[in-house]
DNA sequence: AATGAATGAGTCTTCATTCAT
DNA sequence: CATGAATGAAGACTCATTCAT
């Protein structure tokens, strides 16, 4: 009697490789060692991964949907802009904030662009994904004047260039306290708020 | 003189060094690598470092005083401190964006805190030296009533994730184009600018 | 009924097994090989066979008892000896030319035989058993004169060198083309013809 | 100081790789028994070969040349051919008793074309220059009338695959009796001796 | 001081074999 | 019986480190 069912063991390994790159990066990370994390035996990571690398490929690209499901889900613009935006940067963080594992993993691969190409190339897509998915909103707010009138892909940019980097700089702090309300607050100044 | 000659090669070998972790990591750069990089023989790495280790350890903390000379020569408060934050602001993407191969080793580092411990304590600390450095410009501007009443501390780490984040994040972009003036307009806004 | 299915199934990985180990010698086939070639299941071979060894073992020696049925299906002696041996040769020849596969599998064993002593030994037996098949025959045509006096032994033995190596050295060109009737030929002068 | 020279050193793990795939085929060798055979550590034979395939190409293809050399050095017709023709095929069989485990190799290619592609086509081309240097003797001795007009080609051939043949079948007997003095004799025949 | 050959520990990967379904 | 997931032994290969020249 199988303990597990098999996608089960797949996801466990795979929930154990992000576990692994992401604490030791890719060539320092063993496969030995990510089979011992997700409790299955050596050889029964490649019953279900080709190869190493095709476990990293794994690693990073398949929960990126999730993350891209939560991240570019942004509303239509009410005549609240200012608080969709604040809402939408607490729902960030606090994502963010949960997936610190996964997070470090990305970043160590945006930091290896050439290295990682094929892993970096959707990573980079992003980026235009979220100016598009931010853009009505800030567009909506300037309109109003509530904000100033920024380019809003700069916004968008400078945006997940500060969840990246705090995310990188205080990855423990932001796991544990109540720290992450006050980078929240402050990722809003960069969308410029009048006063 | 021999002395000298010497210097320069140790130095090549350490540039060379800075260049491959930076694109490779620390696991998969080579020590054969590096000393094609850096144009000496294979065996000459170990004349200058004891070991691989040794030399990382070089490469990441010997630049990292003339990067704390640059990042934290803040001036002494004048009566325009919202200038004398900008013209650092300024200078300090300026260095950043000479430094990306550097740089980029050292986000490496961060990203992977509990591998190289003893290397990130350093950088670490640097954070609280940032603080330190900033923290009168801030004050300053704040008694005078021409940024919001922020937590000094927060402003100042704020800041630096926000630098990091760019020069992770945007890497290719900030080192060619003008694009880094953008990043530094947004980059005060997170000191709070009033209007 | 189920008895002659199942037999089917254990011909059709017998003979899966030959093609496999022929083409690429016995470490470098690999058990998943042979079962997609005979179109069963991997496991399924493990139900017909012990383990690898067996497999190979029956391989080799299973189909060789029809070789030795056709190899050593020499007439007894008539007046017209010269014929007798001339439509042998043909035979030999005519049966090698269609057994291509297994017998390459049999010189891949009997040019490694320490290694695969096993399966050596009941192969170097047919040596003799030829000769005694062919020495009354070759006694024969040389009582009557038709043949030098050669040792009967060493015309067996080389003309069975001769066929191995023919079928070594011009596989391809054997299966093909008439070329064998060449092979025929030529044979037949090992056995000392007069002029 | 080093005990051997390097080219020594490079010669001494061919030998040993001749040896042990000659043994054992390509697969069933390992690297460890190679370097084990040739008295050197593990590490050190990849500093003379890239890898095993490489290693392998040079024991098949290095002492080719060498090879070629003896077999193709075939005399002048002068009027004796007859003579010329039995001194060869001494010569011939008295090479290849001596270099049994090479030739066994060469035979374990052979056998495997497919699979050993690039190592088999040089041995393929052998068979070609073998015909070009034997033909003037066959014509001179068939002109002479001292042998039967077989097609020179043809005769070429079938003598190489005796010889082939031969070394496969009886390596052990070649090796140490005097039997080889029979196979020369016998080989002869296959040239199409008159009376 | 400079060099690079020698070494072997450590990894990925393959694959025969076992065994639960 | 048939299947294929799980296992781990064994092998190729990489590369930091040592050390003789």
């Amino acid at each position: 009697m199988a303990i597990q069912k098999s996608q089960e063991k797949r996801e466990r390994i795979l929930q154990a490789a992000i576990q692994t790159f992401s604490e030791n990066g890719y060539s320092n990370a063993t496969i030995k060692q990510i089979a011992k994390e997700a409790g299955v035996s050596f050889g029964t990571v490649f019953t279900y991964f080709e190869n190493k690398n095709d476990l990293f490929q794994a690693a990073v690209l398949e929960p990126l949907e999730e993350v891209k499901a939560v991240m570019l889900d942004v509303p239509e613009p009410s005549e609240q802009p200012i608080e969709q935006i604040k809402m939408l940067i607490k729902k960030h963080f606090q994502y963010f904030a949960e997936q610190t594992t996964y997070m470090r993993m990305i970043q160590y691969v945006i930091g290896q662009p050439e290295r990682f190409q094929k892993q970096f190339l959707p990573l980079d897509q992003f980026t235009i994904e979220l100016r598009d998915a931010l853009r009505p909103l800030i567009v909506k707010a300037q309109e109003k004047g509530e904000i100033i009138n920024l380019e809003p892909n700069d916004v968008s940019d400078t945006y997940l260039a500060f969840i990246n980097g705090v995310s990188l700089t205080f990855t423990d702090t932001v796991k544990n306290s109540g720290r992450w309300d006050t980078f929240t607050q402050h990722a809003f100044l960069l969308f410029g708020p009048k006063q």
